[in-house]
Parts: structure tokens; C-alpha cells; sequence
DNA sequence: CCGCGCGTTGCAAACGATTGCATCCCGGTG
DNA sequence: CACCGGGATGCAATCGTTTGCAACGCGCGG
């Protein structure tokens, strides 16, 4: 098909090894030489064939992806930074959807693991065990989710979710209410500490319970959040927020007027539809960047990024945010 | 670090070739013999390398796709299709995100031919000359673009849109616009003559002009579709429609009451919010799986498949289309 | 003038499988 | 009893690179 290392060397005149060092060690070949040889593989349109490459050297320069579910809004962002990165660095991906499915990953990560240098797990469900049996496979990089002695990246709630207590509070809020989403994960219960810790400063938190994390979740969450008489929310995610809003929209309650909302992650389509949705922003594509990396830098003798690397969120404002309605209720009680 | 074949070939009493055998031809070794070595690989966790096979055999049992954008909706859904369909025949995919830059779309396609067993090209920009090129590099298959060569498939607009129109008909509608995308998009010309075609039943078709194909683009289209007068619109892709009627209800204009719009692809945000969109569906999934067939099956001895596969768009009904408004302008003029 | 060393180059052995061909053994048949 | 055939197995080449080691030639210092 395309021409081999063999064929350049011999029109170049030379033997396999002083071609193939050509590209590898260039400094190792007389500059006559090496001319002669790229010359040679120019015009033959010479690729080196990277699969006898890998069995020789034992890198394949292919690092695996995995993703809960591409149709998540979130994972295709952090893909695209990954891509990205990753053909900076020379690799190339391969994707795996994980379909929901927590048994499924270990399979898949067993008959990836020997044709990659290394995965990037995002948000992975895996329980410990089998997340050692993946570690014993292969390279490992996690993203969303922490282990002790794997690299991992993921979005430190607490720069976006200061922002968005503090922006509340100069419109005037007072008490401000979370929308929770899926009881195991991770990032919710990050958020609700990260949410404390903020509304220290002199806010009161109250839970509105949890919800699953679809437009349709955010829809039903609105029952719990005109009873609770908060005259803001923040909201598991942004789809669940524009669930919410577009739920309370259409009922005639006003937002901002009457509440605001505040997302999060920062999908498209947060900012296209009016109002945008204000939201806490994840960088998604830098999570993919970082997660690359941090995958293959780990172990490098220049390694000095920390195991566990937190990318800051950063508040975006947008249109879904007021101060509180004139009488809003102090109490949910007088309000129910 | 894993075990080889000869390792499971020793521990077998047998020869590497009959410890391969007992996996590539099982019927070419003694029921005892096979036994055994399945045993001993099992045992020692062996795993055949890939690599190797690879080398040898010429097969990677991976696939490339390459999409233009990963950001854009319509493709995490095609690829989820493709992975599916990948994954049930054993093979890998290797993911290339185009960038949005026609101009890269055969750098990438050369380095990842020598990777692959095919490529998935998703929209390809590629000038004929490039796609040639890239043709005689690898095997190939087109989603979204035909060419008289090669395999491809794409989605029939005519049922949807057929569907679409007589539904505005029933509705009462006589005349209807079409919100166009780029100029240089196939799918757009596509969707014009699928249009032209179904309105010969007598409904008046009224070309909006062309706008970009974002949430804006369709904010942008309001005015002319405003200024034409007619009471329902088809718009290029959802994203725009979405944005055309959130722009027209903040301007307080009554979506599907003043004017119905459909849109085109069914992306998952279009159920999400109320109303409803009602779209043309494209079966994405079904695309990405169809292409990954078209790739693998070309050429073989019982591909029977057309070179072009159709497949089939629906009109799926939501909530922004309703009969005309009482006394709409049955002309352009007497409404601007 | 001889030899040492270095900069270049080639030889050949891997890497881990697959596979055509040769070999062997066994039972059945003439 | 010899021969033939076929099923089971092994030998060894091969895929296209990379890379340790040896070889070679040349210039320079002793």
C-alpha cells in the first residue's frame, strides 16, 4: 500500500536502521545522509507504520477516553480539549462510551487497556476494587472523581460558587436554596460543602432536596422551591436550571423577578436562549487538557504537577439573576 | 508486563503456532490440546496483543471518525451510533475533531490512515481532489455528503418534510418560509428541493434568505420572517429555531399563536423546553451506526447495500406549530 | 608515522503475533 | 503388512520498525 522504511532506505541508498535513525536521532546521521533519506521518503510519501513502531518501542501513542455518556452535554466539551491536547502531544484517541453503565467499565477498560498508553476515566463509577484491577491494567487519569493514589482533574466549586453567593448577596438575597442532583454523586456533594462553607459569610442555605438531573428534574424541583420561599437558587446543572426556569416561565412567574437562578457548567446553551442563564462556569475543555497530561506527564521526571489538579469555576453572569422581589417572604412558613 | 503467547504456549507444553491456533482456528487443534492452552491463557490472564496481530495480519480493528465539531450537537449523537455499532463488531474507534477547518481535514486523514482500517467523514469540506487523495489512502465512507465513489450515508429529507408540510396544511397554513444555513452546506440545498418538491401540492414556499447557523443566526432571521408574512417557517437546524422563537417570545410574540416553527435534526434540547419543538428528527444514532456498516462492509462478498443508504427523516410534533392566526396577511406586502 | 577516538553507518536481533509448509503419527484400506 | 491419507502439531518466515553493538574510515595528537 504505502511505501516502508525499507524502500526509502534503499533509494536513499542507505540501510533501514541509518533511515529510520534519520527521523528518530537525526543528530546521528551525517547532514549529506539525511538529506538524501527525507528527500527519499518525501517523494515516496514515507509514513512510518505506527503499529511496528509500537511493538518495538511499547508506546502506541493512543491514549483511551471513556465517558458515562456522550449525549451529556458535558462530556463532548471535555472531549474536545482532550482531542486537543492530545494532538499537541502527538497521541491520538480513542473513545469509549461507557453507556451509564458502572459494570460495563471495567470490561472496557480490560480490552482498551492493551491498545493504549494509557485512559482518562471521566466521571467514572467503577467501585474501588475494580478501579485497582483498571490501575493494574494500564495508565490511569481520573476526571471528576479523586482517588488516593491516581491522577486526577477536576473543577474546584468553590471560586464559581464564592462568586455566586457574593453576587446574591449584593442584589440583596438573603437565603438562597440548592437544587440538588443524583444522591452518588460526587460533584453534588462537593457543591453543597463548597456552598456552606460560602454562605458562612452570613446567608442561609437551605436544601431543596434532590432531582434528576434533566430539564424534566429541574421542572420538578420547582414545587420545592416556591414552597421554601427562597428568592434564589443555585441548581445542580444547567440543564436542570433551564428545566426550572423554562418550567416557572410558563406558569407566569417571572425570572429573575421572582427568582433567581443560577446554573451550572456552562453548556452552550446556557447563554443562547433569553434570558441567558447565569451559571458557574467549568472549563470543561481545560479539564480534558489537564486530564491528558496529567495521564502522561505522570511518572515523567519533570513531574511536578500535583496529583490531584483543580481547575477554578468562575461565576458567568448572565440574565437570571435580580435582586430579591419587594416582599418576598422572610420565611418559608409564611409563604406556603 | 502482560502475558504472551509463548509464555501460554509453555505453560501448555505446546508451540506458539498451536497456542495461537487454538484461538484464530479452534477446529485446527485437538479438543484436549485447546482445552489446555485456554487454561494456561486463562491462568495467566493473557490478553493477544494487538499490536502484534496488527502487524502481521494488517487489520487494526480500529476505525477513525472525524467530525468537523464536537461542540455541535448533531455529532456526539452520531458518534454514540458509531461507537455502538463499533463496539458489536469488535472494533475501536479513534476520534478526529476536524476543527471546523476544511484545509485540515487530509493532514488529519494521512496520519490517521496508517492507524486505521477506515475513516468515518462526517461533513467533509474536503475539495474533490483532497477527497481522492484521502480515498486512495484508506477506505472510507461519508456521512452527510455523497460521492459518486464512495460509501455513504445520509438523511433523507423528503418523509420529514413531506410530513412536515401536510401537517402546516392540515393546520390551514398556505404559505411557509424557510430559514436557510450556509450557502455551501449540502444538507441545505438538500432540504430546499425536498421542500420545493412536497409544496407542489399547492402551498406557497417563500425562501427567508440565509443566515448562520447558530441561536443568533436564528434571532437574526426574525425580521424576515416577520416582514414575509407567513404564518409558519422551517428552519435549517434547531439551534436556530430554538433561537427564533426565543427571540420572538421576548418580543412578545406568540409562539406556535403568531407563528409555527419547525425545526431540523431533533437535538436533545428540543423536547426540553416548552413549548416543545416541533422538528424534523434525524436519525443521528442511526447514521453513525449505518456509516460504520458502510465502512466495514464495502467490498465484502455479501455487501449487498446500496453505495448511498437513506435513511429516513421524521416529523416529530411538539408544541410550536398551530393553525394560522385569524387574519394573517396572505401576502408580504400588506403585512411589512 | 602509528594508533586512538569519534562520528557514521550497517548488521542483526528483537517486539508478539499469524500462517504456509513440512512433519509426524495414527488408523484404515487394499 | 505396507501404504496412503488426514488430522494434529511444530518450524520458521514474516509484518515494519527500533536499537545495541560492531565495523569502518578519517583526522588528529603523540
Amino acid at each position: 500500500m504505502v511505501a516502508t522504511l525499507r524502500e526509502v532506505a534503499a533509494r536513499a541508498q542507505v540501510s533501514v536502521a541509518t533511515a529510520s535513525r534519520a527521523f528518530q536521532r537525526p543528530d546521528m546521521v551525517g547532514a549529506a545522509t539525511r538529506t538524501r533519506i527525507l528527500e527519499a521518503a518525501q517523494e515516496l510519501g514515507y509514513v512510518a507504520n505506527s503499529t511496528a513502531r509500537a511493538l518495538v518501542t511499547g508506546r502506541r501513542d493512543v491514549v483511551g477516553v471513556v465517558v458515562p455518556d456522550l449525549l451529556n452535554p458535558f462530556y463532548p466539551a471535555v472531549l474536545k480539549g482532550a482531542r486537543a491536547r492530545a494532538r499537541e502531544r502527538g497521541v491520538q484517541l480513542l473513545l469509549a462510551d461507557a453507556e451509564e453503565e458502572p459494570e460495563g467499565e471495567l470490561p472496557l477498560v480490560r480490552t482498551l487497556a492493551q491498545q493504549v498508553d494509557g485512559i482518562v476515566l471521566c466521571s467514572s463509577r467503577m467501585d474501588e476494587a475494580s478501579l485497582r484491577e483498571a490501575a493494574g491494567l494500564t495508565r490511569l487519569a481520573l476526571v471528576n472523581r479523586t482517588d488516593p493514589g491516581l491522577p486526577g482533574v477536576l473543577a474546584d466549586p468553590e471560586p464559581g460558587v464564592g462568586e455566586a453567593v457574593r453576587h446574591l448577596a449584593e442584589l440583596g438575597h438573603t437565603r438562597i436554596g440548592y437544587v440538588g442532583g443524583p444522591e452518588a454523586s460526587r460533584s453534588d456533594a462537593d457543591r453543597r460543602r463548597a456552598i456552606a462553607l460560602a454562605c458562612r459569610t452570613g446567608m442561609e442555605q437551605v436544601d431543596l432536596g434532590r432531582f434528576p438531573p434533566t430539564a424534566d428534574g429541574g421542572a420538578q424541583a420547582a414545587e420545592a422551591v416556591l414552597g421554601s420561599g427562597v428568592g434564589a437558587v443555585l441548581v445542580y446543572n444547567d440543564v436542570m436550571a433551564l428545566g426550572l426556569v423554562d418550567h416557572l416561565r410558563t406558569r407566569g412567574i417571572d425570572v429573575p423577578g421572582a427568582l433567581s437562578v443560577i446554573g451550572w457548567d456552562d453548556i452552550e446553551f446556557a447563554g443562547m436562549l433569553a434570558p441567558g442563564l447565569t451559571t458557574v462556569r467549568v472549563p470543561r475543555a481545560e479539564i480534558g487538557e489537564a486530564a491528558i497530561d496529567a495521564l502522561l506527564d505522570r511518572g515523567a521526571d519533570d513531574d511536578v504537577a500535583p496529583l490531584h489538579r483543580l481547575l477554578p469555576t468562575e461565576l458567568v453572569l448572565r440574565g437570571t439573576t435580580a435582586p430579591p422581589a419587594r416582599g418576598a417572604a422572610p420565611a418559608p412558613s409564611q409563604n406556603v
